[in-house]
Order: C-alpha cells, then structure tokens, then sequence
DNA sequence: GTCTATAGAGGGATAGAC
DNA sequence: GTCTATCCCTCTATAGAC
C-alpha cells in the first residue's frame, strides 16, 4: 500500500522541519530560534524551507495544528481504551498514573507549549487555535471523569467539565513547575500523579 | 526628609526603564523586544540603557525581581488586612471577590508574567529567582485559606498549602485564558471570580 | 525540490563627546 | 548621566543555478 508515486519527499521535508522547529522554538523562543537554526537541525537549507513554508508565522501555525492534534489524538484514544477496559483498574490511584501517560511531556514538549501559549495572547489566528485545542481537550478528559465516576462510585462535588479544567490546570502548572525545577522525569511524573490525586480525593466523595 | 543630594535621576531613569520594559515585553516578548524599543517607549537612548543595565538579560532579571516583589507585596497586605477585619465580610463568595483585587492584572502584567514563566524553564537564573517568588506566594494565600477557614468554620478537604497552590495554578490558567481570549476587564474577573468560588466550595466543607 | 549567494534591514553592545 | 556614531553580527526573504 506505500505508494512512492505520490509526492513523498514533499510531506517528508515538511514532517523533517516541523520537527526540528519544535525542537529549537523549546530551546530558544518563537522570536529567538531563526529559520536558520531551525533548517540546520533538519537538515536542509533556507530555500528549503521557503518552499514549504510561507513565512516563519506559517510554520508556527503548522506546528500549533500538529501539537493539538497529536495530544488530542493521544487523550481520545485513552478514552476509547477507557471504554473498555473499565473493570481492569483496581484504585483510583492506578487509573491516575495510567491516565498520566497522555499528560506527561518531555521538557520539549512543556516549553514549546508554553511558548505557544504565551504568544497565543498576541496573535489572534494562534488565539483561535490555542482556544479551540484547550476546550476539545476539556471536553475529552471531562468523558473520562464522568465514565471513571461512574464505574468506581464516585459522587463529583463539581460538574464533570469544570474538574475536567482544574485537572488541565493542575497539569499544566505542575509540568511547568517541573521543568522550571530541572526535576527528572520520574519524579515529575510523581508529583504530578500526586498532586492529580489529592485533587481528585478533594473534590470527590464515594457513594 | 526627601532628599535631593542622592543621585535621584539613576533611581528615577532605572525606574523609567524597567516601566518601559515590561510594557514592551509584554507586546513582543523577551526576544522581540530591541533595547532601542524600550529606550524609545521610555525616552531615552541605548546609551542611557547601558549606562544602567550591564545587559538586555540583566534588565530582565530586575524585572522578574520588581515584579515579583510587587505582587509578594499586595499579597502579604491583603493577609494583614484580613487579619484586622476578620467579621467584616459575610460570605465567602465576597471574600474570595474580595481577595481577588490582587490576582487581578491587566493584560499586560498577564502576559508579563507568562513570558518570565517560559524563559524560566530555559534560564537558571531566572528559574530561581521564579521558584523563589512561587513559593513565596503559596504560602502567603496558604495564610489567607486558613485564616479564612478558621474564621468561617470551614473543613479543608485538603492541606491549606495544597489549597493555596490549586488556586494559584487556577488564577494563572484563567488570566491567561481571559487574555488569549480577549475578554473584557469585568468579564474576565467575573469568570476568575466564578472559578476560584467553585473550586473553594468543591475543596470545603462547612463544619 | 533543494542548493548557494546576496540583498536589505535591524539587532546588541561599545567609544567618546558633552 | 545621557547623547550620537559606529562596529559587527544575525536575521528574513528572494533570485537564480542545478
């Protein structure tokens, strides 16, 4: 089924660019990583990159796009296996760290979505789809909080789509937070199972 | 007591600049900020800039400093002034309008704040200097959560530090939501005001 | 589709006059 | 303490060869 025919090199060069612009955006800033950087790590030149992109805010928008789809991707498919699977989890504690795969990035991934972030609150076509992205996450994980709820017992003192945001925020924060610190890995996930936990305990009672 | 023998203009001209910085900052971010920008918005030429700051990098830290300390600051007189008037407010909904004055900034302080926050997953020095500032606040809404707690009979569901730094992380993903958004002013305290209450009655019980 | 070469603009930082 | 003038570097984007 991999047919060469189709112009592959094409949306090869483009992948290659995306990932190298994502790499030294994290390490450098939007404003800070020049087009130059960004072709040398993928490996191509300048001209190479003008022919796929329009301008250097056009790749950012790409990038934007990839990065949502991706972790949107990623957390609705924990939902469909959620569906499943929901009798194999034993405590609420289990389901938290096998949640938290989806929301653990490396540092890249934190600071580059930061960094979008932040510059979401000058550029309005990035505002749009920064805004769209965060209320389709919400909207996922508020789904598993309501199935989770209702296959352990758990009365939610908050509606579902409210602890759906608090968690984003705690995540978020707590990502943040670890990079910021230079926490290693695995500890940066422990104290974001943590804190996700104690936040569940508070705003929820078993029935 | 005012006393004009002291070098006033240095004061007065690091103070301009600083000023100047941030609202320049905020518009185009650390890296799309020129020192000419912000000379220009305070009056002054590079010359000057460099005659008070040894770098643009150098002008960034005084400002996370300045920052920081204001805002440590309002805090700490909020929880002074709670303590003095402790029977005055009647509900916790008030009093959370209440405190809310201080987590409160314009769009610029918003993006400000989320623009240091970035840099400082990339920059030690300013990592610390946010760290230091991060706890500082979490502690200081640690006082005010239960003080009010106690005052109002309330049972946390939670630790109060634990408390204190959900309502941080929820104030930090609001702003910045409300800006990315670009709400109105009053709508955007509204919302900020709604979220902090819910989260409060959800973390609470009334004893 | 990718390269090299280059135009044209703007950046950070310094030196020295006032 | 603040100014002007200047050095040297890097940047974005384009033109044209391969």
């Amino acid at each position: 089924m991999t047919q060469p025919a189709v112009p592959r090199s094409r949306e090869n060069t483009r992948a290659r660019l995306l990932a190298a612009a994502s790499e030294v955006f994290a390490e450098l800033g939007l404003e800070g990583a020049s087009v130059e950087a960004i072709c040398e790590r993928a490996g191509f030149t300048r001209g190479a990159f003008y022919s796929n992109f329009a301008s250097k805010e056009e790749l950012l928008l790409g990038l934007m796009q990839q990065v949502a789809d991706q972790k949107l991707e990623q957390v609705t498919e924990r939902v469909r296996e959620l569906g499943e699977d929901a009798s194999v989890h034993r405590s609420v504690a289990e389901l938290v760290t096998s949640i938290l795969d989806v929301g653990t990035d490396g540092p890249t991934g934190v600071v580059l979505m930061s960094e979008i972030r932040t510059n979401a609150m000058r550029d309005e076509r990035l505002a749009e789809a920064y805004l769209a992205w965060e209320a389709a996450m919400a909207e996922r994980v508020a789904e598993i909080v309501a199935d989770v709820a209702e296959a352990y017992r758990l009365r939610l003192r908050i509606p579902a789509i409210e602890f759906a945001r608090l968690i984003l925020d705690v995540w978020d924060a707590t990502c943040a937070f670890a990079v910021i610190s230079g926490l290693a890995p695995l500890v940066a996930k422990d104290l974001l199972t943590q804190r996700t936990a104690t936040l569940a305990a508070a705003v929820t009672d078993s029935e």
